[in-house]
DNA sequence: AAAGAATGTGAGTATCCTGTTTATATTCTC
DNA sequence: GAGAATATAAACAGGATACTCACATTCTTT
């Protein structure tokens, strides 16, 4: 929820210690978000992020040392939004039905600004080598939520890592492709998103 | 099942006439399959794939007027085939768990020699003016195959596309998930894939 | 076997883009 | 108003790209 100002600052040239510079690394990260989920990978420069950013190009280079720094960034940034939106939905027992709302709503909600970045950042953007340390750890912690999810809806304990690994695919899958299509915030959509998983965890024929 | 061998060829430059030009063609589509899916969009270029096809660029050119003419080549080829699965795992009348298990395994099948393919063409590769029509009509007919099953198991009648829809994004995303990790033949994946379908669509608690 | 058609070659071209630096100008803090 | 922090954009050097063309090789046909 609440936005965190300073961070470990991942690989930065130097620090912003204004006002004025921090709201540019911030406007330079945010319009890399756009970029990299709008035109992709394939279309995402540095060149062209300062200009969605207003901001010179030399602003870019004083805080960002190169190209993967700034994906490192934009990364960082994104997974520990959708983490905390997983930590909160698994957080606390309550009903299947409810986690599964609220799983559903942050995710749609986590996704609806930069419809595609996630699976761009996941996908297409290569990954510093300091970066894949980083990576697999969220996708650890990724998974390690939706499996402690499981394991609470769901009296057998075998297979629970790959109930969490499917689970957490396909809501992916079904997001992404709603994301495509615009069709983010259809309500039926995520009624039939809620019941997909409902069904799936409670077990098939044997509820 | 069937290799398909003369096809209304896309757009072609010329058509190949003997047994030689016919194989460097083939060799080209599918070289182009394979730096697609290892190289994504950014990666593919015509040089790349002329020499992945131990073929000269001036060869690649005599067939295919410009790049996209050879994307839309490689998108032809492998929707064709992803809807034949499709379309014969949802024929004839057959139990859920049958059919569940027979689209998992034609769908791992179609992605497991070009395991990121599918989601490339579909996100990252852009669509030639005149092949979105035939992109569409692709995705029409994918849908409706899934809808013609979901009907047929499901007694309500009602959102029948949204959970086609669903169902097929949730199903791609398991599948795309699992390539990128190798897992594409781990057997309780399958397992559990087939049973994330069979949850859904016999309808959850009220079985 | 010869001629003409089909096929294959790969160096070369022209263009565009990229990430990044740098020298300079503006704004803030004290 | 001095010195630090911040912002600017022109410019560079390098690489990669899609695609052509003049020529060489192989097939088919008579």
């Amino acid at each position: 929820m609440s936005t965190r100002i300073a961070k470990p600052a991942a690989r930065m040239r130097k620090q912003p210690r204004q006002a004025r510079s921090i709201a540019t690394v911030e406007a330079i990260i945010e319009a890399g978000a756009r970029v990299l989920s709008e035109l992709g990978w394939a279309g995402f420069s540095t060149n062209k992020v300062a200009e969605a950013a207003g901001v010179s190009i030399g602003s870019l280079y004083q805080y960002f040392p190169d190209k993967l720094a700034l994906v490192e960034a934009i990364r960082r940034r994104h997974f520990d939004h959708v983490l905390s939106v997983i930590r909160e939905a698994a957080a606390d027992e309550k009903p299947l039905r409810q986690f599964a709302r609220e799983l559903v709503r942050g995710m749609i909600g986590a996704h609806s600004i930069h419809p595609t970045l996630h699976q761009v950042l996941l996908d297409e953007a290569p990954g510093d080598r300091g970066s894949r340390a980083a990576h697999a750890s969220f996708q650890t912690r990724y998974l390690e939520h939706y499996a402690a999810a499981v394991a609470q809806y769901r009296k057998r304990r075998k297979d629970t890592e790959t109930m969490a690994r499917v689970l957490s695919s396909a809501i992916e899958g079904v997001i992404h492709n709603a994301a495509r299509r615009n069709m983010l915030d259809a309500p039926e959509l995520q009624r039939q998103l809620v019941e997909l998983i409902e069904a799936y965890v409670s077990g098939g024929r044997a509820a």
